[in-house]
DNA sequence: ACACGTTATATAACGTGTTATGTTAATATG
DNA sequence: CATATTAACATAACACGTTATATAACGTGT
């Protein structure tokens, strides 16, 4: 068996493993969300919440308030765009900005997570971190041991199990 | 100014928050390391650095050691092999098996991180977060004000002034 | 009116991760 | 022994992020 490093090297690795627990939180909530029949990928979501909350904005709107580059926006949106998600939104007098917003499709399909699955996302996660407490380090020592005793997607169906039960 | 709804949305959005704040320290490592003249991605070092601790692994060991796809090792290897930091190392009676070590030349870049530059790179983390204590989203808010204010490279380079200094 | 600098977005190229698949070697089974 | 199954790794294809660049639109100064 080979020895983990990340583990020995103190705070050295801190963005890695900051990193890997991340994406592997976004793909187990992306699992949920496939069951629940939603198959957007994990990291659209940010965007599709920004535009539902704030109406209609521009590329450059969306990749400053998301902290993303410009042409990763353009993509995600000529996507959504095709999945029928966003449309152009009116424009103003400049010519060159090129806002958009969901369309009805788009907004109740993040109406829906809204009301039905993020809310029970959000307690799955608290729940795991409720109990957490002390350096960062050790905080995602124990989010990785609480991840392998029962992977996200299980919680929050677990969540949404006690919900309909209750 | 568009809303920042990552922060309004409580644990929801913890995977997404990790992954960014872990690929900013990254990306800001690197940067680091760039100002001394060593150009390996941010995302190499767990391998070299499992290669130098344990001697000779095979493409599956590494893969399952760092927690990545095998394709993705075998990529990665190819490129070390290209730069002259990894070789073959001697086979087993399995001909399936392809281990690989660092060559002379990768051993003595590794040694160097060792010695000169990770000792600053993770003093300059445990200090950004020695203050830090309470909720991982508290922290994480911390970590991305005091990069904001300091990044990571800047604090390194602080570091290492220090030790010329003292 | 025109020249030039800046802004906004699309596109190109690249890097880095994944899953799926193909090939070869080794092992298990009847 | 023959065949089926599994293991190990390379390769292919794709997704998703970035930086650099191209193009169009706009603003400013002369």
């Amino acid at each position: 068996m080979v020895r983990d490093f990340t583990k020995e090297l103190g705070y050295l690795p801190l963005g890695s493993r900051l990193k890997r627990v991340g994406e592997r939180m976004q793909a187990e909530t992306a699992r949920f969300l496939a069951s629940e029949g939603i198959e957007q990928p994990p990291g659209i979501w940010p965007l599709l919440q920004t535009l539902h909350g704030e109406g209609a904005l521009t590329v450059g709107e969306l990749a400053t308030a998301l902290g993303v580059s410009q042409p990763g926006v353009t993509r995600s949106l000529r996507q959504l765009t095709a999945d029928g998600m966003v449309k152009p939104a009116p424009a103003g007098e400049d010519q060159r900005r090129k806002p958009v917003m969901l369309t009805d499709t788009g907004a109740s399909v993040v109406e829906r997570c809204m009301r039905d699955l993020w809310p029970h996302v959000e307690a799955a996660v608290r729940e795991m971190c409720a109990s957490l407490d002390g350096p960062i380090l050790q905080q995602l020592d124990r989010i990785e041991e609480e991840l392998d005793s029962l992977p996200l997607d299980r919680r929050v169906a677990r969540k949404m199990q006690e919900r309909d039960d209750g």
